[in-house]
DNA sequence: TAATTAGTTAACCCATTGGTTAATATTTAC
DNA sequence: GTAAATATTAACCAATGGGTTAACTAATTA
């Protein structure tokens, strides 16, 4: 096992949240399912950016899409919350370090004589 | 104040946590602060190739830099947690939108309305 | 002073992103 | 049947991203 995985995926989930109209998009899905059509009214673009978009999306396993019985043309898009996780993983990570970042800085203030810190 | 702000510092950030080798550097920092060529020894790329990822890092916000006393050619990057919270607040918000929608998207996927399930 | 060290910036190149228009399915309306 | 509505994909184009080499600045050292 590689210690550096290369995390596509993760880069994949970032790089698609670093767009304002993605995540509006997101935010709009999270409300409800809803069909391509709808989110262009929120977004305001042509129906071939949004589906972009909504590719970026899907790529990043953000969302997932499901046909509807009859009628081909239109895909149900909702929000797939499981790839969010990884996110949220790694933020969590941050945060922990942070943490024991400050804890250090603490001893550090209570106990200066023992390392040397640079503020 | 506009209802739709851009939120460029937001897009900044997620961008350049899309980057793999400055997620890294990032965990380099979190460790203690260090200056270029200690992050260069982890990230095993060329000096400008990680100047400009501290650039990306430092324009996002999410590092800053502090010069030494006797030594310009020498700076210090440190972790800027700050600017993490933005980030955090969107993911926050998209678990809860999740999990006050949990309910009608279970019924909804546990009574799909049709078959076809491309998860 | 010249050379080395540490690092950033500039100029360039190539791959990707994201938008547009045009073309392509598929269902509904006439 | 043809036309309109709902989307997606293809082809094209401008802008960005990220890497490289070359040039540059500032400090240390011979």
């Amino acid at each position: 096992m590689e210690p550096r995985a290369p995390n596509i995926q993760l880069n994949a989930a970032f790089a698609a949240l670093s767009d304002a109209s993605r995540r509006e998009m997101i935010r709009m899905l999270l409300q409800k399912p809803r069909r391509a059509g709808e989110l262009a009214a929120c977004v305001d673009m042509s129906p071939q950016a949004l589906s972009r978009h909504l590719r970026v999306l899907r790529k990043a396993g953000l969302v997932s899409e499901q046909g509807i019985e009859d009628d081909a043309r239109v895909r149900i898009y909702s929000v797939h919350p499981a790839a969010f996780q990884p996110v949220q993983q790694w933020m969590a990570q941050v945060e922990d370090l942070w943490r024991r970042q400050l804890q250090s800085f603490k001893a550090y203030a209570e106990n200066p004589r023992r390392g040397r810190h640079k503020t």
